[in-house]
RNA sequence: GGAGAAAUGGCAGAGCGGUCGAAUGCGGCAGUCUUGAAAACUGUUGAGGGUCACACCUCCGGGGGUUCGAAUCCCUCUUUCUCCGCCA
């Protein structure tokens, strides 16, 4: 494990324990005793630095002395003095390890706080509670004969499920001829409508070590999550989120360098262990897909009004898909552990006759800065951590599935119009 | 994969056992000069902890060791560079 510094949280909690307590109890998390031996172990780990400051100061001081004692040739006085740092030695060692200890022992303790939620952030106990804000699109009426996405994917012959799972195994889905290049045509739009909107295009590794799993919280909290390569001790990227976060780990920027907007297409590795049955079927749950995420780091003040442009931004590309979709406001529930409020998009799946989680958008606050040490200096040179968001924009399979299945006729599968120039043709038949 | 060399502040680059948190140059910031700018000159300029503020402590790639004392010596890991081999 990385030896990240201790939480600067730590502060804040001391500040503002009582709110913070009242707030977590919104995702159903009971603060008190938490907070109570980070309070107690801080208490701790700050009076036992006192006394290790006050020792080696000590014996730096003595030291020097009989650094000048040599070099003035009294050999006897130095030696004298010499003796005395014995002790000194060992009390500074016996109370370095203690150090140690505590720290160790309270960062474990910070890594099971999650992240405080946004005042508006509703209670509620799963998605159930989940409060939708936003909806648009016309949810088209499809034929009798209208199929779910993985019998077109078959009738078409665009995606080979069973192939996948010759090669590799459930959930790893091989596309092929116009089911392949639309895919590519997604990406590329996506790509685009993200680079016009300001945000910067980056190619990163989809293999990460542990201090970055731990840097973007997917470490320890969601271990069995991500694909481990043992050999090597590195992790499959669940999301681009996590190495695109980490290029600023430890990074002090000016403020001048913000926002910094990132934007990345790749692969995301899940083994979405215990996830079994039905609802998984065809492109809803898989181990490999592909989608193109948004990063960005900002000021502290600015962080709600991004939020609130990458909800927009992902409208409109929705809106150019013509696709029916909602947003809902994730209850306390159902909100993820780094996040301090996060907003869903959900598409239509019309012939599934259900609504399918297509994007992801979160402001995590200073929650994962923290962890990445990830700071900025300010007009008046004041340093403070950053505020991170993502969101996905969006993710490839579901899109993929949404409009399979709502733009299917009798002819074949139409295209939507804005992605006509990418993919090279307007129907799939 | 084999053989060598190296890792120091934003960058470049000294220091190789004792006031070294670290010379010097560049860059940055502030000021003087200027109508303004450039140039020149002057000053200032690493990070974390701690404190009301000082004091004080820690950090010269990571970890460990030797020593009263380590950026400097030893071990180990990682990374980078050069040469060789292999290769998309």
């Amino acid at each position: 494990m990385q030896s990240t510094s201790i939480m600067l949280e730590v502060k804040h909690i001391r500040a503002n324990q009582k709110e913070y307590v009242q707030a977590l109890k919104k995702r159903n998390f009971e603060a008190d005793s938490v907070f109570e031996a980070i309070l107690n172990l801080d208490e701790r780990r700050r009076s036992t630095q006192k006394k290790l400051d006050e020792i080696l100061f000590e014996s730096n001081s003595l030291s020097k002395e009989i650094g000048m004692l040599f070099k003035s040739g009294e050999a006897e006085k130095a030696n004298a003095a010499k003796v005395k740092t014995a002790g000194l030695k060992e009390d500074s060692k016996r109370l370095g390890e203690e150090m140690g200890d505590v720290a160790t022992e309270l960062q474990a303790l910070l890594y099971q706080v999650p992240n405080i939620p946004h005042p508006s952030v509703p209670a509620g106990k799963s998605e159930e509670d989940n409060e939708e804000i936003f909806s648009e699109g016309e949810i088209p009426i499809l034929s009798k004969s209208a199929l779910p996405h993985w019998e077109l994917a078959k009738k078409y012959d665009i995606i080979d499920f069973e192939l996948g799972n010759k090669i590799t195994g459930a959930g790893f889905p091989v596309y092929k001829g116009k089911g392949a290049r639309l895919q590519r045509a997604l990406i590329s739009y996506f790509l685009d409508k993200n680079t016009e909107a300001g945000y910067n295009e980056v190619q990163v590794p989809l293999l990460v070590n542990e201090a970055s799993g731990y840097g973007t919280g997917q470490l320890p909290d969601k271990e069995g999550q991500m694909y481990h390569v043992g050999n090597d001790d590195l992790y499959l990227i669940p999301t681009s989120e996590v190495p695109l976060t980490n290029i600023y780990r430890d990074d002090l920027l000016n403020f001048k360098d913000l926002p910094i907007q990132l934007t990345a297409y790749t692969p995301c590795f899940r083994r979405e262990a215990g996830s079994y049955g039905a609802h998984v079927r065809g492109l809803n749950r898989l181990h490999q897909f592909d989608k193109v995420e948004l990063v960005n780091l900002v000021k502290p003040d600015d962080s709600y009004q991004v939020l609130d442009a990458m909800v927009e931004h992902i409208k409109t590309i929705l809106r150019e898909l013509k696709l029916p979709y909602r947003i809902l406001r994730l209850c306390g529930g159902d909100l993820g552990f780094t996040s301090a409020l996060t907003f869903d998009f959900e598409l239509f799946s019309t012939a599934q006759d259900r609504w399918l989680e297509i994007s992801s958008v979160s402001n995590f606050e200073t929650f994962q800065a923290n962890r990445l040490k990830i700071r900025y200096k300010d007009v008046d040179n004041k340093k403070a951590l950053i505020h991170t968001l993502n969101g996905s924009s969006l993710a490839l399979p579901r899109v993929l599935a949404g409009i399979l299945e709502n733009y299917q006729t009798d002819e074949g599968i139409v295209i939507p119009e804005v992605l006509r120039p990418y993919a090279g043709f307007d129907k799939i038949s």
